[in-house]
RNA sequence: GGCCCGGUGGUCAAGCGGUUAAGACACCGCCCUUUCACGGCGGUAACACGAGUUCGAUUCUCGUCCGGGUCACCA
């Protein structure tokens, strides 16, 4: 068996849509599961359609994800060149061989002409006016100039059968295709065109892609037949699509919310969490293990594995492979990932940022999230002098301002300000004024953080704000309750 | 509309003729606890429908319904 090649071929449009990821992911897995090569290669023939720097957000995106190529158009490799506009040159000779064999013709049809057989037509569909023009016509029009596609010659009758790693064997009637242009009248080859000829030339021999394409197959075939080249293994993907606001289901877009890998990570989701969900999305390992590292996803892929079915995109299961990913994680990796979010909310106030990772990280689930969780380390908010009462932890009117008071003076006398020290002698607080510890936790939080939710408890908080920022707070605690 | 594909809890999904129909997310409850989380334990919830094949269908076949895809000089 030769080895196993396979490709991702994008279009640049600077977008990259996470069902184009996901495919990408599975072209890797495909490929780095046999010990295969992975593939890049831009597939830019729409000139139309040219957005400048997207080919940037390919190579980005797919070094984030850690998706390495071991060919493309920046690494090189014995197959290029990886951009098909510079391949150019290399479509046209092959559409001529196929009308020098009868397999394609000429079209010389205006688009004038075909749009108005196509809203005429029932189906639409090109009449194949050109097919069986006399070699006189062909010749005035070549001469005159005339503007024209090549197309191919399809069977008008029979069926084209092909097989699907995944959806096994799909048969189409033949009157069902047109015949399809090769090359356009810029002279590009279409997609469908181009991508036959480069997977062929670039000796690929899995082709992954979406199921959007399964229809299409059998023009492939067609084109490979035509050719005598051998057909390459066929891995169709299901679709993802998107949960609406009325509960229907349609293909997953902007209205879903965040669909492009660089939105999603803007978003705090990391890469590793966002792949890992995705190749869950169409896919399930034998033992139906959940978490994966890229590389345990190659040992573990399997096609087998890949499901029929269209899934739909849920954040929050990728909320939840979030947090498994950040509590994976060591405090001083937090805190460098957490970085430009300690900065929005806490600028430069000199805070131990790896305590502070500790207590974020068993509670963080998207990192977006942190800034709101912990601005009030940097300035101590507004807030009522309801708050210091609280049932669960038996705080009311009355107790609140003595518990404050207590541990106030406790800890404005403690010789060592850390957490052991601070912990001690609340707990010891508790133990002497004999409440549940909850009743001089409850006051002493509330008064330095100054509101009802915080990560970290009483002791985590005041041992990273510090002593006199600590009693600071709590004198203005007190004075709120008296 | 023609053609193609799909249909197991709200979501991701195991299953591949005989199971009490797994597991995960979400949701609910309890425990732990210094708030919230984390963690632990438990719970609600599914084979679209109708025929057929079979001793037996979630599993195989057909039909119906529903959903998606595709019918470009776009990729």
């Amino acid at each position: 068996m030769s080895k196993v090649r396979t490709r991702f071929a994008p279009s640049p449009t600077g977008f990259m849509h996470v069902g184009n990821l996901r495919t990408a992911l599975y072209e890797y897995l495909v490929a780095k599961s046999q010990g295969g090569t992975f593939v890049l290669r831009i597939e830019d023939t729409d000139q139309e359609r040219y957005v400048e720097g997207a080919v940037d957000v390919i190579y980005k995106t797919l070094e984030t994800a850690g998706l390495k190529h071991d060919e493309g158009p920046d690494v090189g490799g014995d197959y290029g060149p990886y951009v098909q506009s510079e391949r150019k040159d290399m479509y046209l000779p092959y559409a001529e061989q196929l009308i020098r064999e009868g397999k394609a013709y000429r079209c010389f049809c205006t688009k004038e002409r075909l749009e108005k057989i196509q809203s005429e037509t029932v189906g639409g569909g090109y009449d194949r006016h050109c097919r069986n023009l006399s070699d006189e016509e062909i010749q005035k029009n070549l001469d005159a100039g005339t503007p024209y596609v090549i197309r191919q010659k399809m069977p008008t009758e029979g069926s084209t059968t092909f097989t699907d790693a995944v959806f096994g064997d799909i048969t189409v009637d033949n009157s069902e295709l047109q015949d399809q242009i090769l090359i356009k009248q810029d002279g590009y080859p279409t997609y469908n065109f181009a991508n036959v000829i480069d997977d062929h030339t670039m000796g690929i021999t899995h082709v992954v892609r979406g199921s959007e394409y399964l229809s299409s197959t059998p023009k492939y075939n067609l084109l490979y037949e035509a050719f005598g080249w051998e057909i390459p293994t066929y891995i169709h993907l299901p679709l993802i699509n998107g949960k609406n606001d009325d509960g229907t289901v349609s293909k997953l877009s902007k209205r879903h919310g965040s669909t492009g890998f660089e939105d999603l990570i803007k978003e705090g989701y990391l890469p590793e969490a966002i792949i890992n969900y995705i190749a869950l999305l169409g896919w399930c390992p034998k033992d139906n293990q959940e978490i994966f590292t890229l590389d345990e996803l190659c040992k573990a892929f399997d096609i087998n594995g890949i499901s029929k079915s269209p899934s739909v995109f849920d954040y929050d299961k990728l909320e939840w492979f979030n947090g498994e990913y950040i509590k994976a994680m060591t405090d001083e990796q937090f805190a460098k990932i957490c970085a430009p979010y300690f900065d929005e909310a806490l600028g430069d106030k000199d805070i131990d940022r790896v305590k502070l990772a500790s207590i974020l990280k068993q509670r963080t689930t998207k990192l977006t999230d942190i800034p709101e969780k912990i601005d009030f380390f940097a300035e101590l908010p507004e807030y009522d002098k309801e708050l210091f009462y609280n049932k669960k932890s038996k705080t009311n009117a009355e107790n609140a301002p003595v518990m404050l008071k207590a541990v106030y003076d406790e800890l404005s006398a403690l010789p060592s300000w850390d957490s052991d020290s601070i912990h001690d002698a609340l707990i010891n607080l508790a133990v002497k004024l004999e409440v549940k510890n909850g009743t001089v936790m409850w006051p002493a939080r509330i008064s330095v953080a100054g509101k009802a939710v915080t990560p970290g408890g009483a002791i985590e908080i005041l041992d990273i704000l510090g002593r006199e920022e600590s009693l600071r707070r709590m004198e203005l605690g007190l004075g709120k309750l008296n």
